[in-house]
DNA sequence: TCTGATATGTTATAATTAGTACAAAGTACA
DNA sequence: TGTACTTTGTACTAATTATAACATATCAGA
């Protein structure tokens, strides 16, 4: 199979497309076309084309695309026809605002457990959610076979913890903490920095009073 | 002033760049070259080079940057030359947890209140902050003159919100809930999409085993 | 003061990504 | 069946961004 390098921002665009195909199908819709995705997204119709275009043909000539069908395509392109499995490292105010949060789970990502250093939290529920020692963090995404990590924990401690997922085999890490993290090249890292969000938004407000 | 467009590329990596600078500052060193920094970001040296050339020239040939001076200028650039006010909206999981983040402080983010329809928080306290009524929102903008908003509730109510703040006249916003959010031109926006970021993992994943 | 070593700033080149335009394919209806 | 209309998929063009190479400036030591 050839396998072309898709560029990253197709990939975010294409999640955003199958959370609108989510919503047109839940509401009954059947049909749409590159405009109206377009629309619903903030986009160009020719964007959308292309993007979808990487991947294959999914529309009608004259017609637009199948919602319902669009939406399968597009979430077996982004990974999404299997649940995957989800722990979080940390059990502080940010973990646990990620065990509550709705969206995961809608997306397919059950989160089963829950880690931390803290003995008052260990034995505790989250949510649905038990609360482990980190201690039992490597052997446990070993035998439960865990995919994918979200890692919640002040940025001292950050590698450290990385480095114990990566031993345990895991495929993923979505990492919170603010400071760069290194994995071996096998492994998926993603970093969600909000300080560094927060500057992008000062840096244009001052350049735009120029 | 010349005001070249800047790539959001370099405006995230100067960024990271400041705060290992920071990092290198309060541990006493004085001398960097863009090498040192290259490594301490996983980033490569004519990158470091480049994303400074934008804005200016701040070293010095065969011998590096001066580590105080280069944060002063990488600072000013990222408009954190002086404190900025902030509030949350939405005081769930979420907003609680961006409360206690300590990295918002560091970084010269103020958050000065935070807002929520539900009754039982208003008039409380979570840390040090007070949350308010968000029927107080337009006018606590207003009269405080606040400039950043983080918003942090469900997606169905995001846009009513981020309206209000618009027309209470807020400068930058950064938006949390898993929504396409429209803001008029001169408002700066960003969103930070967890599923979006989830499912690049999982993409990347998927294709990975091709 | 001259020479070698070092590190920056900049120019040139390559790679990537987005935008435009249009041909191909389908629909509807006279 | 044929014609006008719609919307996709793609080839082409333009713009953006990253990489590499190099010229320039500084320092240290003889």
């Amino acid at each position: 199979m050839k396998t072309l390098k898709i560029p990253e921002a197709t990939i975010i665009r294409l999640s955003v497309y199958s959370r609108l195909l989510d919503y047109l199908h839940k509401n009954g819709v059947m049909i749409v076309s590159s405009g109206e995705i377009a629309r619903g997204v903030d986009g160009s119709p020719a964007q959308v084309r292309k993007d979808l275009a990487y991947f294959g043909e999914f529309g009608t000539r004259g017609v637009g695309y199948n919602v319902k069908d669009l939406n399968e395509q597009v979430k077996k392109i982004l990974g999404l026809m299997h649940k995957w499995k989800v722990i979080i490292v940390g059990a502080g105010n940010l973990g646990s605002a990620l065990i509550h949060f709705k969206g995961f789970k809608e997306r397919g990502f059950n989160i089963q457990a829950i880690f931390d250093n803290d003995q008052n939290k260990v034995g505790q529920k989250i949510g649905d959610v038990p609360v482990y020692d980190i201690l039992e963090l490597e052997e446990h995404v070993k035998t439960k076979e865990i995919e994918i990590a979200i890692v919640a924990i002040p940025a001292r401690h950050a590698q450290e913890v990385v480095d114990i997922l990566v031993n345990s085999g895991i495929k993923a890490i979505l990492n919170f903490a603010p400071c760069v993290i290194s994995v071996p090249r096998h492994i998926e890292l993603r970093s969600v920095d909000l300080t560094v969000n927060m500057e992008i938004l000062t840096f244009n407000l001052v350049v735009n009073k120029r």
